[in-house]
RNA sequence: UGGGGCGUGGCCAAGCGGUAAGGCACGAGACUUUGACUCUCGCACUCGCAGGUUCGACCCCUGCCGCCCCAGCCA
């Protein structure tokens, strides 16, 4: 690490000076998806970071799946994201599950049982929410949150074995009822859950609560700085209250960032998931969705993901970030190496009036203005074609350059046209246009420029060529 | 009315006591057989508000105001 090297955000201080206390003398982090969805562009924020600090530090970036809940999950998940976190170009460095830890966490809550720490609830979740209190007023302690040892060493064993039904116990922490925090009021650390889990099948019927698995998960994988969303800042307390009690000598640092929000976008994945599940939505990877694996279909790069990441930034301020930045950083990547192709959105009718009987033109477009040695196609024109009613305005303001009655424009790499007539369906809409056609304005050919409006026309626009190729 | 965070131009975001970076958006102009791209110029006398400390504050102190998160046996 440069001495001189510039923090380039909050978290980057925090690290720096990690490494300068002496606390840590390495950088590990962990990108931890539940496989519950697909990954979206909000996941890819949280996972430039987690990767990207690790690289910037020379240090090494865990891919964790936290799959504590089986009633969300899928194995489909699990491979889906991995493509995912490939496709944007990042290597991981260990692979891990939380259910490959599920009998070490078993012994770690053990462990909190015999240091009196952690205890089994009988209550119902009724009760314990009504116990719980509510943000003004402190909770109530369980009755029974002052059972023995034995007693809760043997419940917990029992729960594990599957002798109670689903949601008559729970283990929970035992900490402090009345903390303003209500986090920390005696949260529950194990549930009892008989679900088919995608990878340990029916082996477990009981389940670890996040708060619990996943401070332990991270201490466990040597994770130094643990980076995360906003939404955790108040767990940090119980995630260190956690690592404490179970005895890790070096505890991992939570730090949290703002999570991307999108104008226009929903990223909310209970959401995405609606819409999937309701055919809303073709599916995940449907090119409407926020999804990496959408935008990768709608041909965004990775590169354009990634940069668009570096410039929204990392901080703690909860924002909105326009679309518009997004999609610039899509288009100045595609710009400069995309084949182009033209297309009519909203098609208008335009017959050349004067246009050669039986005459079809072959009209060579470039693929590239700028690359030559990406080629050209060839386009066919006849005396049928169709612009978009975008490029037509029957009463044209000042400052619109494009076909209007009387007007003339060239067609991109075609012939000059002038609007002779204007056919209206009987609505009153403009239905098509006929238009002449100079034969001697055909492309390549020399000087004359559409006069009167000053400039070319953009007639072409983007979905059908304009120029068609063969008839609509 | 509890606790934890956050407030810099339309949207993000630098700034760390010395007199407001950058990007997107937007506006004006140049160029253009994609009105695209590119290029040039413009865009916060001011940093939620009000006091205070200081020669000097967006950066320090005090008090307000606003927004977000937390009462899952979800993550």
């Amino acid at each position: 690490m440069s001495e001189e090297r510039r923090a380039a955000n909050f978290i980057e201080e925090f690290i720096d000076e990690d490494l300068a206390s002496g606390r840590y003398d390495h950088v590990r982090t962990r990108f931890p998806p539940e496989p519950n969805g697909f990954l979206h562009i909000g996941h890819a924020k949280a996972l430039c970071i987690d990767f990207g600090i690790a690289e910037k530090y020379g240090g090494k970036c865990n891919l964790r799946f936290d799959d504590t809940n089986p009633t969300k999950e899928d194995a489909v998940f699990v491979e889906n994201i991995q493509n995912d976190i490939e496709w944007l170009g990042f290597s991981w460095d260990e692979l891990h599950f939380a259910s490959d830890f599920f009998e070490k966490l078993y012994e770690i809550a053990c462990g909190l049982i015999r240091k009196g720490v952690a205890y089994v609830d009988d209550q119902t979740s009724e009760e314990m929410r009504k116990n719980r209190g509510t943000l003004t007023r402190p909770g109530v302690n369980s009755p029974y949150r002052d059972r023995s040892v034995e007693e809760n060493l043997d419940l917990f064993r029992r729960m594990r074995d599957g002798e109670f039904p689903d949601g008559s116990r729970v283990l929970r922490a035992k900490i402090d009822m009345a903390s303003p925090n209500v986090l920390m009021r005696d949260p529950t650390l194990y549930r009892i859950l008989r679900c088919h889990h995608h990878r340990t099948g029916d082996n477990w019927c009981i389940y670890p609560m996040y708060d619990f698995q996943h401070p332990l998960q991270d201490a466990i994988e040597g994770i130094t700085h643990s980076l995360c969303s906003l939404e955790y800042e108040i767990h940090r307390p119980l995630y260190d209250w956690v690592v404490r009690e179970a005895g890790f000598e070096h505890p991992p640092r939570q730090i949290e960032f703002a999570r991307l929000n999108l104008t226009r976008t929903v990223m909310s994945k209970r959401h995405l998931r609606r819409f999937v599940e309701e055919g809303v939505v073709a599916g995940w990877d449907d090119p409407r969705m926020p999804t990496l694996a959408a935008m990768r279909r709608r041909g965004y790069s990775a590169a354009a993901v990634k940069d668009f990441l570096g410039r929204v930034g990392v901080a703690k301020a909860d924002s909105t970030v326009d679309l518009a930045l997004l999609e610039h950083c899509v288009r100045e990547d595609l710009g400069g190496r995309a084949p182009r192709a033209m297309a009519v959105l909203r098609p208008l009718k335009v017959t050349l009036s004067n246009w050669p009987e039986g005459f079809v033109d072959e009209i060579a477009m470039e693929n590239h203005p700028d690359h030559p040695e990406m080629g050209e196609r060839t386009l066919h024109m006849g005396n049928v074609l169709y612009i978009d009613r975008e490029d037509f305005m029957e009463e044209p303001p000042k400052k619109f350059f494009r076909l209007a009655p009387g007007r003339e424009v060239r067609l991109k790499g075609a012939y000059i046209i002038r609007c002779e007539e204007v056919i209206h369906d009987e609505n009153g809409e403009v239905a098509e246009l006929v238009c002449s056609v100079d034969m001697d304005s055909r492309s390549g050919s020399e000087g004359r420029q559409p006069q009167g409006q000053g400039h070319a026309a953009l007639v072409e626009r983007a979905g059908r060529p304009p120029l068609r190729d063969a008839p609509l």
